[in-house]
DNA sequence: ATGTGC
């Protein structure tokens, strides 16, 4: 499968599959390790018709329909859009907060477990559905966004400002189209964590010297203790996806088209379904910025709790991994679909949010529970890969393989549980979240030398956990 | 990822 391969400098490697050309950047040692699978799929995704750009970040490994670690771009007005490409968890994405807090501040246990359990009492982790805002109308939320919020939920004006999109603008008529149990599934939802790789983490920061500059005017400092949201879009998106790749399989069976991939379906991007999709997926982001800007709600009033009144937490960032952009690029309107890459836009870049206009925005890279997160900034050479980067580590084994393969002592030992500096963790047992431990995901810091080898970002700091709050 | 479901 895998055809003749172009490797340029800078960890760029261009090769040709049967049906169009795939980008991959990755060192020599992560592009190495590759599964031939990854290869199979982006040739079933080149199979979609007038492709202008495909890649994978160095995360990418195998997903439904579509690896996680894609960009996939089609122009706007002959092009396609898939909801396999997006995947289901739409809008998931990260978001950071900054404290004024240095990491000596919190380094006894027990004010990180007061922490903990006083975050755990705002931000439900374990039900599924028992938010703490029956007060917000859910429908305002997916129509308007973080501006569907009433003004008691945010705390300053940063909190509209300091996000990739307070308000995704689609039309809202397509709302009618969705069936009526997503609406009920989603309710008392917002505000809550969600499972799987979903988590709220406080970390302590270093400062990377080559962009000192950058940490310092976003107002990092050395020792700095920060909160890291992950989350997405919960229900709302979970079944909008699912609803969307069911009724596309027949509509694709009945236009006659068909993928060797029968989990991969697409549309164009003008026809009936493709706008359904592009524009409900514009009511699930909305519906993803809301919660991760709930959540944060929560973790202040938690930390005003432990801490005082006058603790503030200004948000830094927020932004997604899993969607599908309509973005201006090389002269012309496209659809940038991101499926576990980030945006990273270099300083300067016209689509960067006013807050970020000069410095480029904040990048927001998870790493695995036991190891670094990463703040970083676009460059300009990431034009060549439409500035998607990577979203975090990414899988290295299944969940079911890391049960079967990672002992819970192996896992204690890598949260150094048992020292002075060990990661507190919300659950009793490491058992129930064994399958997110370090040893499932890819080494974060090979996907980071990858992406900064690429050029197509810089490191800012290095985030590292202190104490981890995970849903099950 | 997620309404617990074909």
């Amino acid at each position: 499968m895998k055809g003749n391969t172009k490797h340029h400098a800078n960890n760029h490697h261009e090769i040709e599959l049967p049906h169009g050309r795939l980008h991959v950047f990755a060192n020599p040692d992560v592009f190495g390790a590759f599964e031939p699978k990854v290869y199979e799929m982006a040739d079933n995704n080149l199979r979609i018709p007038r492709s202008m750009y495909m890649s994978y970040t160095p995360d990418a490994h195998v997903g439904v329909g579509t690896c996680i670690g894609t960009t996939a771009v089609w122009r706007m007005r002959d092009g396609f859009v898939s909801p396999s490409i997006v995947g289901v968890d739409i809008g998931c994405g990260m978001r950071v907060h900054l404290t004024p807090l240095h990491k000596r501040d919190i380094q006894d246990p027990a004010v990180r477990r007061k922490l903990i359990e006083a975050i755990e009492r705002y931000v439900p982790t374990n039900e599924r559905t028992n938010s703490n805002y029956a007060d917000i109308d859910i429908m305002d939320v997916v129509r308007h966004g973080l501006r569907g919020l009433p003004d008691k939920y945010v705390p300053d004006a940063r909190w509209l400002t300091h996000v990739e999109e307070a308000t995704f603008k689609f039309d809202h008529d397509f709302l009618s189209e969705l069936p009526a149990r997503i609406r009920r599934n989603a309710h008392g939802q917002l505000g809550t964590l969600g499972s799987g790789n979903h988590f709220i983490e406080l970390q302590a920061i270093e400062i990377d010297e080559g962009r000192r500059e950058t940490g310092e005017g976003w107002g990092l400092f050395d020792g700095q203790v920060v909160v890291m949201i992950h989350s997405g879009s919960r229900a709302w998106g979970a079944m909008l996806g699912r609803e969307h790749t069911k009724s596309l399989k027949e509509t694709m069976a009945l236009w006659g088209i068909s993928n060797p991939d029968p989990n991969l379906v697409y549309a164009p991007a003008v026809s009936h379904e493709g706008k359904a999709y592009l524009n409900l997926m514009y009511s699930a982001l909305n519906f993803a910025v809301s919660n991760r800007h709930m959540i944060a709600f929560g973790v202040r009033q938690a930390f005003k709790d432990v801490f005082g009144e006058a603790i503030e937490l200004p948000v830094l960032y927020d932004l997604m991994h899993n969607y599908a952009l309509k973005e201006f690029h090389r002269n012309e309107p496209m659809l940038v679909h991101r499926k576990g890459a980030t945006r990273a836009l270099p300083p300067g870049h016209f689509m960067n949010t006013m807050a970020y206009k000069t410095t480029g925005h904040p990048a927001l890279i998870p790493g695995s529970m036991g190891t670094a997160s990463y703040i970083m900034v676009g460059r300009d050479e990431g034009a060549k890969n439409f500035y998607s980067i990577c979203h975090g580590a990414g899988r290295l084994r299944s969940r079911r393989a890391t049960k079967e393969l990672v002992t819970v002592d192996a896992f204690a030992q890598s949260l150094r549980v048992g020292t002075e500096d060990e990661i507190l963790v919300n659950h009793r047992t490491l058992e129930t979240i064994l399958d997110e431990c370090p040893q499932a995901y890819k080494d974060v810091d090979q996907i980071i030398d990858s992406v900064v080898g690429a050029k197509l970002a810089d490191v800012v700091a290095r985030c590292k956990p202190m104490a981890v709050i995970k849903g099950v």
